[in-house]
Order: C-alpha cells, then structure tokens, then sequence
DNA sequence: TATTGTTATACTCTATAACTATA
DNA sequence: TATAGTTATAGAGTATAACAATA
C-alpha cells in the first residue's frame, strides 16, 4: 500500500508539475509578444534589473544567465542608446558600475505598463473569485519559481 | 464612491498583473534553464507541437509565431537530424506534411522527462495543501493564458 | 597569479525579399 | 492571380578564446 500510494503521489506530482510549466510558459510567452515593442526582451530585463541600483556587468551577466562577453555587448548597445551608463567602481578598480539613467528609467517604466497592459486585460475578464484565487496562490509559485 | 471603487480595483488589477507575470515568467525561465539540454528549446517546442499529428510548415510557423522561412529552416534542422519527415500534402500538392518520427517521439519523451524534473522537485518541496492549492488553480491560470 | 572586463571571431536563430510550384 | 513553401541574404544575440588592466 505505500508503494500504491507513493506512485499515485509521483503521478500526481508529475502531472501538476508538467500542467502549471505549460500554463506559466503560455503566459510568459503571450506577455512578451504582446507587450514588449520599444527594447529587445533581453535589454529590458537588465533596465529592470537595474531597478533597484547601480550592478557591474558580471552581476548581471550570472543574474541574467549569458556569459561575460554577451553582457558587454548588451551593455554597449543600451549605453550607446543612451539608456544605462558605466560608472567606475569607488573600491575596485577592475569592476565597472551599470546604472539606468533618467531616460532608461523612463523608457522602463513605459514599456512595463504596456507589458502588463495584456495581463490586466485578462485578468479583468475573470471574476473576482478567481481574482482572489490567484492573489492567494501567488505566495505559491513564488516557492515554485524559487524565491 | 463609483470612482474610488473603480480606482481601487484598477490598482489591484495592475499589482496582481505584475506579480503574476513576474512569477510566471520566474519559473519558465527556471525551467528552461534547468530543463532542456539535448535540444535547442525552439526545436523542442517544434517537436512537441506535433504532438497531436501532422501540421503543415505554415500552420507551424503561425502556432510559433515565427516566419515562414524561419520554420523552413528549423524544420530542415530537425529532418537532418532524423527527429520530423515531410510528406506532401493528400489534396494540395502546395502544402507539405510535417510529422515526428519515431527518434522523434523519442526525444521528445526524455528531454520532456529531464523538463519537468526540475518542477518536479520544487513541487516536491510543497505541502499537500500548497499542491491542491495550484491544482485548484490551474483553470483560471489556463484562463489567463488565453486557453 | 587571480580577477574583472573587453575585444575578436564564429555560430545560431530570425527576418525581409525574391523565387518555384501548385491552385 | 493567389497561395504554400523554399532559397538568398542580412541582422541580432550568444558563445569560446584571447587580451588588457587592476588586485
């Protein structure tokens, strides 16, 4: 009985885990064919990194998953845009500090409120049952993603 | 009173908007990073669209929004390696069918397999009661997704 | 000598434009 | 003439290897 059991949890664990990667995937996809126009997806995810402070490219560069070089690349072109700017390290010479500037700060700010435009459009056709059900679940997948 | 209830809702909307996004796009990025190693994840997504049976290059290249010559190559990028085949189309000698082989099922099963262990695991970690609670939610997640 | 960041080079994925075959 | 698919060519993003500057 506890191996009936056990494999009817794995199952189960199999097949949640399996329904909520496809549903979170569907949305991630939508949200970012929808929403992002104006930057790269790349490019605003650092902006949004940038968020709450100064980073130096290696930071973001284990941050966002992409080697070294790529993140250099990243950073030129967004410097070049006028949008994040290389500041040197007050203790460490060898180090470079990414910050946004005001026009990358607006930039972001505009593109995450077109971003999330297509989620309030969807999440305002459900009710507010549903709405409450997702609110109380977040905690839920917040676990799930990690953090 | 009309306008204040109308504000707060809106404001409640665009918060649940963004962290449900933030988490969704959390834990796809996880599992794709955690996940997928034996093929590139545009080739997997290819392969498990064809799933249900044969799709045409363009009904493929619509479902993965990408264009007509992109999935040209993709598709002879999975033909040279023996996971699709083309067969031409019954009634219209234009169209062509694409559809997995059997190396392709097979490919298809494990790297799904290796996919969902990650989320596996994460789910694993939860109560019984944190589970129920994401399968209970899962409709109104698939909801937001648009599905 | 180790670490941080950049430059050099190549490969993959995607796109637009032009072409072929069939309806 | 319109449609489905492919081929030609170019652009964006990423990776590994080699290099420069600082600790």
């Amino acid at each position: 009985m506890a191996t009936a059991r056990s494999t009817n949890t794995e199952d189960e664990l199999t097949s949640l885990a399996s329904d909520l990667r496809l549903a979170c995937q569907q949305i991630s996809r939508r949200v970012r064919y929808e929403g992002t126009l104006a930057i790269a997806p790349h490019k605003f995810s650092v902006l949004a990194r940038l968020g709450h402070g100064p980073l130096t490219p290696g930071e973001l560069a284990e941050i966002e998953r992409v080697t070294a070089p790529s993140m250099t690349k990243t950073i030129n072109h967004l410097a070049e845009a006028g949008l994040v700017e290389r500041r040197p390290h007050p203790d460490d010479g060898r180090q470079v500090l990414i910050s946004r500037t005001p026009a990358g700060d607006d930039l972001f700010d505009r593109v995450a409120g077109q971003r999330d435009t297509w989620m309030s459009g969807q999440l305002s056709e459900l009710s507010d049952a549903e709405r409450a059900e997702l609110r109380r679940v977040l905690p839920v997948l917040n676990k799930v993603a990690g953090r």
